[in-house]
DNA sequence: CCAAAAGTGTTTGCTCTACACCCATGG
DNA sequence: CCATGGGTGTAGAGCAAACACTTTTGG
């Protein structure tokens, strides 16, 4: 039950954000580098202050907004932090979000009230992290492959038309193993997420027809049941 | 990143708790009837503030001692809730949970600074509730559903020692369909999850043996991928 | 000996996986 | 015409679903 009376102190509440995307054909997380203690020169992820007008999800955009200059992305809830030992200057919890950005946007950072360095780091060589943003991370990649297996939330990190072969690396990078060919192109149209537009493009070798998300589609499959 | 400065107007933190249980064959919830404005003397959520010292984890499982005397339980953090105009008094962001007790557990109210009446309801027959409660039940039963499908839960629902039968009732009530007996026995078993007892229990008909589940088990099975 | 619930295997169909060759274009 | 990547189908294996009778106890 939500209680009675306000005259509690308040612990500070931020949303923190892990932002993939795909750049030079890896997973890539962007971070920000601290400018100020604690932890001061380390990297971390963007977020910030949850605003008293704003719901969380729009605190997590706002955010993006700032550090990256795009507003179109895919954008979900992660998981609420709250060790009171989390950020040694007091209590702060912090709802995660992790987003999805489109692999040829390119970020421009607009200037914001701090100064602070942005830069993508592919998830194989992060550098050192404050706070508890390690593990934050390191759950957002967990969520991220769990949910590529049974939703089709691969797409969010492609331009709005592809190829399936783009596609196709897109999970190859992410899962981190190959795929086969025809079995991927069969599982990934018989789940009717996607369209053929009539396009192609054009490359060396034969023309490949491009695709594109349906918008209308139910983008999560039903996981065959394991138990009981 | 986690921000520099903390002089910020706060929202106020709370924990609310969906805690489901058996009883008389059927799914139930448990309920707070509130005794102030604003929903006075209407049905909420068990929950209360989180205090500066305690991790959320340590907040839900407090409040859900103070509601129901009972501290051994299955609790998952669930999703934040953080809608400006949830709570008409001001903002209240609100972690919520859900804990899974066992059937044969009496819960007694242990006094506490609000003298409300508490009750357990059917998730089919559920009350007219206070603030977004409704919205955050209905998703924590949509999550116990889907969770049950792919890892091993359900146990928490029973006493320490059951039959495969009133596992498989368990199952059938929570998921709303029958199930078939030799397959389900076959496929809870291959799972590894519980191990049969040397007891049995006796009633109408043949003993049933005992089982128990085995603390060292894996609860979570990996889900067979989708896509691609 | 009868009622009531526990316990036990097999067959069938479907789905997943592995696998190799032709096609269309640009240079 | 050749190099390059795009596009296509099938056979075999393994898994899931459907299904009915025997066993054990108490009254």
């Amino acid at each position: 039950m939500t209680p009675y009376t306000y005259d509690y102190p308040r612990p500070a509440l931020t949303v923190d954000i892990v932002i993939f995307t795909l750049r030079d054909n890896c997973l890539q997380a962007l971070l920000i580098k601290r400018g100020s203690e604690p932890y001061k020169d380390m990297w971390a992820l963007p977020g910030g202050f949850v605003r008293m007008d704003e719901t969380l999800e729009e605190a997590a955009c706002r955010e993006m907004q700032e550090e990256t200059g795009l507003k179109q992305a895919y954008l979900e809830q992660l998981y609420t932090y709250g060790n009171p030992q989390r950020d040694p200057r007091g209590r702060v919890v912090t709802v995660a979000y992790f987003a999805l950005i489109q692999a040829d946007v390119d970020i421009r950072r607009e200037g914001g009230t701090d100064v602070s360095q942005a830069g993508w780091f592919p998830i194989g060589y992060l550098p050192p992290l404050a706070f508890d943003h390690a593990e934050i991370l390191t759950y957002a990649i967990r969520r991220l492959r769990y949910k590529l297996e049974y939703s089709a939330v691969g797409f969010q990190l492609l331009p709005d038309q592809f190829t399936l072969s783009e596609l196709q690396f897109t999970y190859e990078i992410i899962l981190g193993e190959k795929l086969d060919k025809r079995n991927f192109r069969r599982r990934i149209l018989e789940a009717g997420v996607i369209e053929p537009t009539s396009d192609v493009r054009s490359g060396e070798g034969r023309p490949a027809r491009l695709y594109r998300y349906r918008p209308d589609a139910i983008a999560e499959a039903k996981a065959r049941r394991l138990f009981p």
